[in-house]
DNA sequence: CAGTTTGTTCATTTTTTCTTGAACGAACTG
DNA sequence: CAGTTCGTTCAAGAAAAAATGAACAAACTG
């Protein structure tokens, strides 16, 4: 019956579902656009954890694709990858079946799970890439190189492995600082 | 007898003018691109940046439009990015009048000149942001907000304020660290 | 069961970003 | 100077990334 759908108009029901963003809402969703962007995400992963970081109740895929007028697949991607690196929990709501989500503000939780997520995958892969690396240094070398060539080769190749492994410390020690 | 060729300087025209990328460089570049990519920057720089940290001899403009295949304006446009944040420098070669660039090498500057240009530009602007914020929450407070509520807002205004400034004491440790 | 509700997936469309190349100015060259 | 070379800029086209929405599966409901 159409007749249900009486909620949305007035009373604000259990969960906020007003359809507009409140000014502060808009704020903090745009400032998340923002900075997720830096970090190369798109566009639907700010606006979703923003509202989460703002939003006093734990909110459904329903309540994201009214409030933030996203598709239902954006919203379900979106949540999924927020998921995958820890941005966002789902909790459970007694008498409702649907999920219900919040974001996770711990810093450094933040943190670990963005460089487990996307960083550290990278880094791994360099370790048989570097084998590659000094595979073909060798061949290349016997070829046409001049001693100082090769030398030179063989200096930028250190320095990569020098830096991963730069890189590969600094992750423990990120998590220590941001307690 | 073969020619001997001592340097690398006359092996091929004056500045190692082949057509195509070695093996090595081939592999360079792709890790460069895959890497800069991580952290939202185009192909392009990528590109560049890697033929330049595996070459021995700084590079023209020319060189990297031919080498590359890329065009003259990505060629340019790249360049002028990768000078921005610092990780090419301009060579002289004497009796030459066009630019040859270098890439920097050291991981330091290298993220210093990047935390520099990419990130504390938005977290300055945080600053006015957070007043913004702040403001909007109040406005916001006096209309409907429960206590909870409001108290909720300030938290979480908190924890705002709170990531900022840990980023930003976060960026000189990165550069003690990195040495 | 038959009918809902909830959430996911994925081919298509839309939007954003990047690259290209032609036009241009500045700086050399003979 | 007239002619080159070198590098930059920017409108337009190409490519890549993201959002959409319809189709689907899974889990509930009566």
């Amino acid at each position: 019956m159409a007749v249900q759908l009486t909620t949305l108009a007035d009373a604000a029901p259990a969960t906020a579902e007003q359809a507009e963003l409140s000014a502060l809402e808009v704020e903090v969703v745009d400032l998340f656009v923002n900075a997720l962007r830096l970090l190369g995400m798109p566009r639907s992963l700010g606006e979703i954890y923003g509202l989460l970081f703002i939003s006093p109740v734990a909110l459904t895929l329903d309540d994201l694709v009214t409030r933030l007028k996203i598709s239902k697949g954006s919203a379900s991607q979106g949540i999924k990858m927020l998921k995958q690196i820890g941005a966002v929990k789902a909790t459970y709501v007694s008498g409702d079946r649907r999920d219900h989500f919040t974001a996770e503000t711990e810093l450094k939780k933040l943190a670990v799970g963005f460089l487990n997520g996307q960083v550290l995958p990278h880094l791994d892969a360099g370790e048989s890439r570097m084998g590659r690396l000094k595979a073909l240094q060798h061949e290349n070398s016997s070829a046409d190189a001049s001693v100082e060539t090769r030398a030179f080769y063989e200096a930028r190749l250190k320095k990569l492995d020098q830096w991963r492994n730069r890189a590969l410390e600094l992750a423990p020690l990120l998590g220590r600082i941001l307690d």
